[in-house]
DNA sequence: ACTCCGTATCTACGATGTAGACTTTACTCG
DNA sequence: CGAGTAAAGTCTACATCGTAGATACGGAGT
């Protein structure tokens, strides 16, 4: 397992690999952004010539799944589980951790699927839908019930998620609510109701509104289909 | 009302505004992406120079916004509707055919909020947020508990239109489930779930999926306020 | 007739992704 | 030990992009 690659005196060159490329990729996103992540920057803070990243990407736009994937992977799903609500609880609060960790790649999660066909994706993004499908099929589910409480409950975390990033703070400095939240701009005619809500704004508790959200939807859905499974046999 | 500009022989010089190059440029991105639309295209397609269009929105990303107003706007909400709930499902599924018919449009409007902080953005874009408010003002809420229910519901709206979009199909031509999603490329003993669903997949119907998630959450919103508002006090 | 100013155009620059030819490196096999 | 090979890295070059800045145009007001 130890690899005699790095002979060349002291690390002068450093073998490089698809993982130290991601890494420094998603280092690079998220301190400056998705803009900042060129080939030729990405080079230069690797040290190597910007040419050499195509051996392991094969262009930006995989370069930009790579990381996308380099995230998702982080996010681990116990399919064993066998409370099937805990755990999807559990797994909305860890992405919501993760999308507050890495703000700047959350338009890539939410954005590159929208341009690639399901089959086509990283595996890295589509195994937590799989995870979700067994843990849910584990727990009693038929599959395309379960697929249905799947949609509800991802789309809702997604959006939940969307909402938050998206009320974040322009100025936390400014200590006068109106202006953190660039609200004085607003004509205050057509935007009575909005302005009004500053205060409530900018105090703005993402957990605890995304787990009341939680706690309606699931236990919707789990009356919706016990109904459902008893009107249909058994 | 009557332009006499339109003078020079035959509409030569037609005079060019805001609203014809917004809407020449949602006719570009509805019908190549958006990566297709650039300012020198744009230009091109208005027969005029590109740098005219500067005139009309200060940089790019000005003229991306006024693309997602544009689409924003023709969603519209009557906050005065005396059963709000009803209301709220009529824009839910107006805006879902706004997504479907301009599916490209969707990244934007899912995407230049997360840069913008919400006091900065195009008027246009907030005004669905302020009615939507000042429905649920109107339907008796408490204008914090409105902001509540808002978050909810919108988010749970844009998640699911994430999540329709994003299923849509490679090959709508080829009759095999498996292929028309591109899930042959899954390898099959990691992906069983996914694999075995492809026949639900394929038959994803979103009006109705939609509606479902709608009727679980607005009644568990309503019935957790009403239990909220027992509590303390009237 | 002359100025003025909103509008449109022209030219030019720096940055980006990436194709294609070339060079360097590390290792294998006779 | 030396030739050969395949991978890894580099160099050069190009088309395309957003947009700054100078310039031209054309009708209104004096």
């Amino acid at each position: 397992m130890a690899s005699p690659k790095t002979v060349t005196t002291a690390g002068r060159k450093a073998p490089l690999s698809r993982e130290v490329v991601l890494a420094k990729a998603l280092e690079i996103v998220d301190a400056e952004g998705l803009d900042a992540l060129t080939m030729r920057r990405l080079g230069m803070e690797l040290g190597r010539d910007p040419m050499s990243l195509y051996r392991y990407a094969e262009n930006r736009a995989a370069l930009l799944d790579g990381v996308s994937e380099l995230v998702l992977n982080q996010l681990n799903i116990h399919p064993e589980d066998p409370d099937w609500k805990e755990q999807l609880r559990k797994i909305a609060h860890n992405l919501r951790m993760l999308a507050l960790r890495h703000p700047n790649v959350v338009p890539l999660l939410v954005t590159r699927p929208l341009s690639t066909p399901l089959g086509l994706r990283p595996l890295g993004t589509l195994r937590p839908l799989e995870q979700i499908l067994s843990l849910l099929v584990a727990a009693g589910f038929e599959p395309a019930d379960g697929l249905h409480v799947y949609r509800a409950y991802y789309g809702f975390l997604y959006g939940h998620i969307l909402n938050e990033l998206q009320e974040y703070v322009v100025d936390p400095e400014e200590n006068e609510v109106l202006l953190r939240l660039g609200l004085h701009r607003l004509p205050a005619k057509e935007f009575p109701k909005l302005r009004a809500l500053a205060p409530a704004l900018a105090e703005y508790d993402g957990a605890t509104e995304l787990d009341q959200g939680l706690t309606i939807l699931l236990s919707g859905l789990e009356a919706q289909l016990s109904r459902q499974a008893a009107r249909s046999g058994r």
